[in-house]
DNA sequence: ATATATAAGATATTTTTAGTCTTATATCGA
DNA sequence: TCGATATAAGACTAAAAATATCTTATATAT
């Protein structure tokens, strides 16, 4: 009942780029470092965040990643859709006939619901809004960035 | 971003004790092979539903589950969150403390506030009227209940 | 006492997540 | 044109979590 690691990276790279407003071009090395993720892993996601639409990717050398389409347009939902596909919070929401008792239930009702309305809340946050403020892993000092602490361990 | 089998096979166990009403033993075996959940695994999890005062498990020949309050009285947020913890959408949500940019983070508050919708809407169902109609998980013919075909397969 | 049913926790399997590595390709600039 | 740089694409590995089962112990009805 969590959002994957990609998922989150993947709206850290959007929200980075939103901050250098649609078309700029930004490095995946600037994007890893300033967001705190993985190059390698952030090169995959970009490809999902590309095959979606939502960034175009320069090959070659001072090459990197832009956004394809203004910050206004992009909503948390698309990102976070585009990385771990259609947000399902039960198997039966995405796909009914997975339980056959899907036609009656009650509570099959309830998931249907809260899905739609979180979905709802994710789609009403565009990255124009969320970039406004100073916000999403703007490392403070770039160049202490050590970014090799594990991000989360109980 | 989906409920474990454990939190789905919980709420099918609570339900099936709710349509006989509080206080009334069910056996562990009925409730697995009526609700479609393997047996000791059911016996895990009802031992969370106990522990967190849902439930009431009678040991020895005879032996079952009982509802310790009113169906009404139960949520399914309840239900959910006594086996798979507490609700949290993003690990930011639950433990701010894993991101040293949660303080400033405005996709931080999407996720709080999303996280609480959720949670409210999970509290507002109980299984007093989740179980009014027929619902969740009554196969048709037990006898027949053959229950080894996989629930859901790709 | 014995049969029956659950307790509790160890163990095993499978799936998903997370991350890395390798080889190929594209682009810039000397 | 060539070499350096940067990403593409996908194979591969490692770690973690989910799912399920097994084993031994304990409780209860008869
Ligand atoms: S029993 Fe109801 S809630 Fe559970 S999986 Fe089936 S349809 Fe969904
Ligand atoms: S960057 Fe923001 S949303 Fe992402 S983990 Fe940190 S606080 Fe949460």
């Amino acid at each position: 009942m969590r959002l994957t690691r990609a998922g989150e990276y993947g709206i850290r790279c959007v929200q980075h780029l939103a901050r250098h407003g649609k078309g700029t071009l930004v490095s995946r090395k600037e994007i890893a470092v300033r967001t705190d993720v993985p190059p390698h892993f952030l090169a995959k996601i970009a490809q999902q965040l590309a095959r979606a639409g939502i960034i175009e990717i320069q090959q070659g050398a001072n090459g990197g990643y832009r956004l394809l389409r203004d910050p206004s347009g992009i909503t948390l939902l698309a990102v976070i859709e585009a990385i771990i596909g259609e947000i399902s919070l039960n198997d039966c929401v995405g796909r009914p006939e997975s339980c056959h008792n899907s036609p009656l239930c009650t509570v099959h009702l309830i998931w249907n619901k809260a899905n739609q309305q979180l979905r709802a809340t994710l789609q009403e946050a565009d990255f124009a809004t969320l970039a406004k403020e100073e916000s999403c892993c703007l490392t403070p000092f770039p160049e202490t960035a050590g970014h090799k602490e594990p991000i989360g361990k109980k």
